[in-house]
Parts: structure tokens; C-alpha cells; sequence
DNA sequence: TCAATTTTTTATCAACTATTCACACATAAA
DNA sequence: TTTATGTGTGAATAGTTGATAAAAAATTGA
């Protein structure tokens, strides 16, 4: 899923061009041009946060104080002061780095890139994504389009785990339905194939593309 | 708890001075003056580990290659290049900072603190804000809306623990009960139905909006 | 192209699940 | 003990989902 990252600036310019090339590397970017703007759009919890020093009102290490305690995430200090105990005091009140401008746009996206890196090794991952717009969370037992949610009923997303866990093998019918009721059930089969439409019905609500295919004579499959 | 770091680098004289230096701060150091030991040195799990990247034999980069899927600590890359493209190359390898020599010892050691800290903070939350009116305190075991405090009783706030610390995961019931009641308990999951009804009520009497979600057929989740 | 077969759609109703409520019991404070 | 508060139970109600059958559409093979 697309990493949400809040840019902090009084400069119009740098966070145009920041936007611009995080925007392009597939980020998505919230902006702040100043201190109060900064802390109610970090409320919304974004997963990194660049932020300038040097801004009127309230400066950066004012707002990293006062927003470290309620948001996780890494914050990285972009400044032109040069001053030592500058940099150790942008750590003290929480920053995760410290990068002096003029700086190497590359060399800030590779840092945000590592933070990013680290905060997702340190926690367990149960999404998976296919083919760059669907993600399935299977401990959320969620499925976004686009970062849109789509509500499935139990039976459909279980159904949905079963294939997805599995694309692109062949599930016929009966296999489906022992492994989601049991082998014991006396039920119909045919079940299946109402859960499957109903599946699709909200793909297309939604405007995805179709990820079971129907495998005729046989059964379904997820697409691969 | 005192923290663990390994120095590695080829000049006996550098890895001195940071020995000297982390150790008057209270950490714990292990060093290694080549890749090889570095290799056989980083696999008791150091909490953090300082790399130089030019060595003879077997370089930084590549000794951070060969480690990255075993020792998930940070590693800070040390070095006298200063080439933009060496610089990303150590953050693609697996590396979380990097530092030029000729280096601030001052600012290495608020470097390397301020990723400790982002390691800890990463396993015991204190507090955490919800959308931007909603506070859990849990060592305080209290809930705040817009500053006002809600009380919750014991079994009710253990449910708000266990489901705001894993928002968006979804618990059945019996999980929910095993994990507050105890396994062998003998009671009937329902009352963690009654308990929820319980958080509602509380929530509405606040003003607040819903935290708690009810996932059809399945059980419970903290909103996302 | 047509008939046989398989899949998809539609509509309906039964079965299931969650919520609510009233009350009983347990525990801690006064 | 009395009182208040917290916790657990069961039954009634409301709401959602799942199963079924029958009709429509699509696919296949001759």
C-alpha cells in the first residue's frame, strides 16, 4: 500500500518540488506551510514526516515536541543551519535524522526509503498486494481498491482467501465449498457459484478489474 | 537495560575512540577490525551496529549484505566517501544511516540513540491518539475525548487495549475471551458481546464516534 | 445454426448473528 | 451490613446473510 508522507515547509518552492518527486516515486504527500497546519495534519497519522527547522511562529522542534508523544512515526529534520548542537537537539526532541540543505534530492528519498523500510520490518506483514491496485489484508480481512475499502460479507471473503491465497490454481466447485463448510455438509455446491457472483458484483462497484476467472467445465481460479 | 553495539572498522585508532566513547555513555561494545569478524561478531545480535565501508578484504556494503536477512538491528554505514551514488547504494543494501568522516562523535551518538530509541518506541506504546480526538493512556489505563476523561472498568478497558493495540485486526469473540478470560475458563464468549455494548454506550454518552467496528460473522475490530 | 450443457442472474425465504434489555450474581467501598 | 459498582447470563428483538430454486444467458460441440 501507497506510503503517506507529510512535508513540512514555509517555502512554497521546496515543498513543491519535495511533493513533486515523492508524488512521482509513488508516495502519497500531504503538505504543511507552517507550524498549527503541521500538527492537525499529522493527526491524520502519516508514516513519515519531513520537516523544516527554520519556520515563523513555530519552529520545527516545537512541533516535533509537541506532536512525539501521539505520532509514531519517523521524523526527519531538513535545515540550513549548520550549527552540532543544532543537529543534537533536533535527536532530543525526538527526530529520527537530521539532513542540512542544500541537500541531494536522491539521497533524502533513499533515507525516507530506509526509515520506511525499518518501521515495516517491525511489524508483522499479513497484506499482500496484486498487480499495484488491490491489496487483501488477511488479518484485517479487508480488501482496498485503489485505497478504496470493499466490503465483503464473511463467506465471500473467505472465499476470496481461499483463491487469492492460492492464484492461479484451479479450485473446482466442491473443493470450494468442503473447504469453507466442511465435508460433512450436506448443502449444494451451487452455493459457490452465488458467492462468486456476488463477489463480482462488488469488483465491478468498485471499478476494479476482475480477479476470479471462470475456468469452464472445471471451476475458479485467481487470476495470476 | 544497557544497549549493545558492534564498531567495525579496519583503523584500530577510530575504533578506539568510539569504544571509549560509547562506553563512557553506557553502552556495551563488541569491535571487529575486518568483515569476517564483523560477520561472526553480528550474530550475537548486537542492538546496533557502526560500519565502516572502506575495509581491505571484504568491504562495508557487502558485509551488510550478507548480514541484512539475519540481524534486523540498524546499522550506520561510517566513511570517508562522499560520493552522492555511494552514499544510496548503502542505503539500498539494507543500511538505516550514513556518516562522513571526517564525523561529529556527538552527532554519531545522538544518531545512533535516536535509532535505539525508534527501536524501543517500536515495542511498548505508552499512549496513542486516535483521529485526532481520541487518547489511550495505557500505562494510565485511561481514555481521553477531546481531553475529557471517559471511565472504562477493568474487563472493558482490557478489551480497548487488546483491540486499539492491534487497530484494524479483526478478533472473533472466542479470541477476545481467550485472551482476557484465559483458556481454560468456562464461561460463554458472550460477555465479551455485553462488554462491548458496555464501550458503545460510553463512547455515545461522550459524544464520540464509534472506535469499535463489528465484523459480520466474525467478531470485533478497532476502526483503522 | 441448434440443442445440450454450464454458468450467471434474479427473487424469495429460512437460518443465523448481533444487539438490546432486564435481571442475577460478585466484588469492593462506605 | 449496606450500598454502589462491576461482571455475567439468558431471552426477546432486529437485522444481515446464506441457501435454494427457477429463469435467463452464455458457451460448447456437432
Amino acid at each position: 500500500m501507497q506510503n503517506i508522507i507529510l512535508i513540512v515547509d514555509d517555502e512554497p518552492d521546496i515543498v513543491g518540488l519535495l511533493q513533486d518527486y515523492f508524488e512521482i516515486n509513488d508516495y502519497q504527500v500531504m503538505t504543511a506551510e507552517n507550524g498549527e497546519e503541521a500538527i492537525n495534519k499529522a493527526e491524520k497519522q502519516p508514516d513519515l514526516i519531513i520537516l523544516d527547522i527554520n519556520m515563523p511562529d513555530m519552529d520545527g522542534l516545537e512541533v516535533c515536541k509537541k506532536i512525539r508523544d501521539f505520532i509514531p512515526c519517523p521524523i526527519l529534520f531538513l535545515t540550513a543551519k549548520v550549527e552540532e548542537s543544532d543537529k543534537i537537539n533536533g535527536f532530543q526532541v525526538g527526530g529520527d535524522d537530521y539532513i542540512e540543505k542544500p541537500f541531494s534530492i536522491d539521497e533524502l528519498g533513499a533515507r525516507v526509503e530506509a526509515h520506511l523500510r525499518r518501521e515495516n520490518r517491525n511489524q508483522v506483514k499479513t497484506k499482500t498486494k496484486f498487480d499495484g491496485n488491490l491489496v487483501i489484508d488477511y488479518m484485517e480481512r479487508g480488501v482496498y481498491y485503489c485505497d478504496e475499502f470493499i466490503f465483503f460479507a464473511k463467506k465471500e471473503f473467505d472465499i476470496i482467501e481461499l483463491l487469492s491465497m492460492n492464484r492461479g490454481q484451479v479450485f473446482d466447485k466442491e473443493r470450494i465449498y468442503e473447504g469453507l463448510w466442511g465435508w460433512e455438509s450436506e448443502g449444494d455446491s451451487s452455493v459457490v457459484v452465488e458467492h462468486i457472483r456476488r463477489i463480482r458484483g462488488k469488483f465491478i462497484a468498485a471499478g476494479s478489474r476482475q480477479y476470479i476467472e471462470t475456468v469452464w467445465g472445471v471451476g475458479y481460479k485467481w487470476v495470476k
